[in-house]
DNA sequence: TGTACATCAGTGAACGCGCGTTCACTGATGTAC
DNA sequence: TGTACATCAGTGAACGCGCGTTCACTGATGTAC
């Protein structure tokens, strides 16, 4: 049969002339790279380096750096879209309109959650990001539940359909609900509030969420 | 008297051996180079090229690249400082509730135009950004009207004393607000928002500053 | 008013760094016979 | 089962880039006398 039998061997014995699996220790060495510095911080000679193996071997796997960019992009979105469903799965109200409130706060959460725990992950993604479908072009894609920008505008026709959204209010709102998450991550992790404690900038999130729930959300009254 | 007579003579004549005001062009250029390029476009071997010295000469006036990034960041605060002010200077409404409304959404805007018009210096201006004191510091500093986020704190506390924000809702409202500005303006300069035309992002800035007036205004009822 | 001199803003060459990318190559591997 | 060979994943050296920073220097300037 001749079965391929490539295992990735890390740190296995004697180093051989051929890696075994030099394309995905190539990525994850892309990924940790990012995830220490950032995108700048991702070279491929560094990451021959990390490998063990000379810098040029790479672009056997890759045809250019911006290959590699591209491969970190797509994990990291990965891990995104995953932190987002972990929250959105944690919500278990059963009132449809608090559930779809409390989903879309979930996904800000999620969302905040992978920036902190991976700034340089994060980073990367957004010099990478696809740029959002103008407002009159065609978006039937943006519904997406592996695509961030997708899940939001979900969770916000959810809300529509739900009665807590006025479909007044519905256009553009994935833009203020996308700024107010989106800064609050850079805030807290490049930005100037990157000291503050983990309770407080919990705390300050679900403030924020909440003023987002109302202000997009139908008076009481 | 031997007045000093140190005149900045840009494309004047022939060089001469002493440019007459290095620190200042070289400031100058700086700037430019940061507006061009953001941050990692600000190199030291480039300004003395575009002032037209030799690589070195610019260690006469600055200590090192971060001197020169350092006086970059500096004019890019006043700018910014100056497009919210400019805001927030044509806010007419005299009633004082509306008026203080109008005010805190004129901040908003006035930190926009600056991104959208300067994205490179604001993106210089948020890696040199000094981390803001936290929620326990102190904070007799924090209504600096030189200072965005000073300014942003004098206007939400406004918002209190004139009965449009409630009390409650005032710790962490700066956080809030700064996160949706903020991220307004990174999702329209780098990111994915970048390509949105002037009109659809003009609307969808006030539409989302509406709805931060609701989010953390009283209820009308 | 003229000259000697201190000052210091410039110069040019150099060091050492790390990068991306390409070149001609060699060693290991698996397959065809 | 053994050998010839094609394949291709690796190697090492090199090119050329731009950077920050330091060195010993020189030219222009203004001031003291």
């Amino acid at each position: 049969m001749g079965a391929v039998n490539i295992v990735y061997r890390r740190g296995v014995s004697a180093p051989r002339y051929h890696h075994g699996n030099l394309r995905e220790a190539l990525a994850e060495a892309a990924v940790e790279a990012a995830r220490e510095h950032g995108p700048d911080g991702l070279a491929v000679r560094d990451l021959a380096r990390r490998v063990g193996v000379s810098h040029n071997a790479a672009y056997r796997h890759f045809a250019d750096r911006d290959a590699l960019v591209a491969v970190v992009a797509e994990r990291a979105m990965g891990d995104l879209v995953a932190a987002m469903h972990r929250r959105l799965d944690a919500v278990e109200e059963s009132d449809p309109s608090l559930r779809a409130r409390r989903r879309l706060m979930a996904i800000g959460a999620g969302y905040v959650d992978f920036a902190v725990a991976e700034p340089g992950l994060f980073r990367l993604l957004f010099t990478a990001y696809p740029e959002v479908p103008g407002t009159d072009g065609v978006d039937e894609d943006t519904e997406d539940p592996d695509d961030p920008f997708g899940m939001l505008n979900a969770a916000l026709d959810d809300l529509v359909d739900v009665g807590h959204v006025h479909p007044s209010v519905r256009p553009g709102a994935e833009i203020g609900c996308w700024s107010a998450v989106h800064g609050f991550a850079v805030l807290n992790t490049e930005g100037p509030l990157r000291g503050l404690d983990p309770a407080d900038r919990e705390a300050a999130l679900r403030a924020m969420l909440e003023r987002l729930d109302v202000g997009y959300g139908v008076r009481p009254g």
